[in-house]
DNA sequence: GATAAAACCGAACGTACGTTCGTTCGTCTT
DNA sequence: AAGACGAACGAACGTACGTTCGGTTTTATC
């Protein structure tokens, strides 16, 4: 018996409660990852609306009704790329933060986090940024919800950023949160790992932008012990 | 006899020989720029792909044959309003770089220039920015130069900047002008001109952030004159 | 008011899509 | 040996799409 995906829900657990039921070719889930891969690779070059069922199924090598033995339809599919990537994105970003108390520190880590899992997943990111609107319903109000978690505990580390460095900035908040997604959420646009710099380099400038393009050049020579970073 | 349209070329000037041949409502320019505003909300609305042209002919308020007497193609309409909008983001940028010679200035010439016509334009430059990849052959060749074209003036820019003011930055200038266009090209995601703060302070901020963020803080107070921005 | 061209439309054509149906083939369990 | 179930598939269904065709109405020119 599957748990979850030939149930009507959008619950994305995707463990079966039986470890290997069949070893035809790899496990259950295995064979959904496979699928699940195959089907990120096509939706992200060609894109959600243009990519068929049929070309998915060609791509990951079943037929186009065995697609269905597995999924319950093209939306399911979207539904569980994006829901997998966001959740992946947030639960590495919330566990590496409880390693980091200063909010310096805390902004780096979110970027290298993101770019991290960008660059480990290309195909899956580009669809994550790329097709937001593509679902509909309950599916989008699952992943809709995520994403909010995810951009509160981005704009928790910026509002910290702004209180503790840049109190008295006239920047908004939300403008300075969101022009960082934009950034980073525009890689999947131009960012080739052949021939653009390492990864960690392009974290590393992206981050430090931010962070001087918020707490900007220091007040004056004049201030308490606590206006320049650490 | 008109001009352009029902030719079978990519040539998207739009200007009939003839001022006024018709004048039912309004002249033929008239007719295919509603037309082709129309067709702009409805794909920025619900995306290049799923907008149907019986979708498009109904929001114009023709019939579906009366649209092919306007344009060839789906895809002509799509490249029609891209090739427009990046050319008119482009020729005013040009335009008014002219009168400016310090490059700090310059750069808040482009980012206003670029949120001015967003704003003003907010479901243009969406499809602008979602469907750059939905144009195919020579419709895809023709916007891409255009693009490249304005990333250049925007990178020299951006160069003279750094070889003004921070002349041994190690910041990467290509990862510098994308996260740049990643900013401005993600506003048609979140920006809400009723609920944000005005579009001036939006460019400000922006380009702010930017300007801070490349320059970072001064080197240290020991340079010589030419270190700090006007 | 005749004539020609432009503007416009209802109806259809062919195709590709998402999804479903009925069935077969193995492989476990008893 | 029998039964049950998961895995997989070929073929089809109904629909919606982009585009075209043949014709009618409107407008401009003489």
């Amino acid at each position: 018996m599957k748990t979850s995906n030939t149930e009507q829900t959008f619950d994305p657990n995707s463990a079966s409660e039986a470890a290997a039921t069949s070893e035809g070719r790899g496990t259950y889930d295995e064979r959904v990852n496979r699928i699940l891969a195959a089907a990120t690779g096509v939706i992200a070059r060609v894109g959600y609306e243009k990519a068929s069922m049929r070309q998915v199924a060609r791509a990951a090598g079943v037929s186009l009704a065995g697609l269905y033995h597995y999924f319950d339809s093209k939306e399911k599919i979207l539904f569980l790329i994006q829901f997998r990537s966001f959740n992946a994105l947030l639960t590495g970003l919330r566990e590496k933060l409880h390693h980091v108390e200063d909010p310096f520190d805390q902004l780096r880590v979110m970027v290298r986090n993101h770019t991290g899992y960008f660059v480990a997943n290309m195909a899956s990111l580009k669809v994550c940024s790329h097709e937001l609107d593509s679902l509909t319903d309950e599916a989008y109000e699952e992943t809709f919800a995520i994403r909010r978690h995810y951009y509160e505990v981005t704009r928790g580390i910026v509002d910290r950023l702004f209180d503790k460095y840049a109190p008295d900035s006239t920047l908004d908040r939300h403008v300075a949160t969101m022009s960082l997604f934009g950034a980073l959420n525009w890689l999947y646009r131009w960012y080739d790992p052949k021939r653009g710099g390492s990864p960690t380099a392009l974290a590393n400038q992206l981050a430090t932008q931010f962070l001087h393009g918020i707490l900007g050049p220091p007040p004056a020579p004049d201030a308490a012990g606590e206006s320049a970073p650490p």
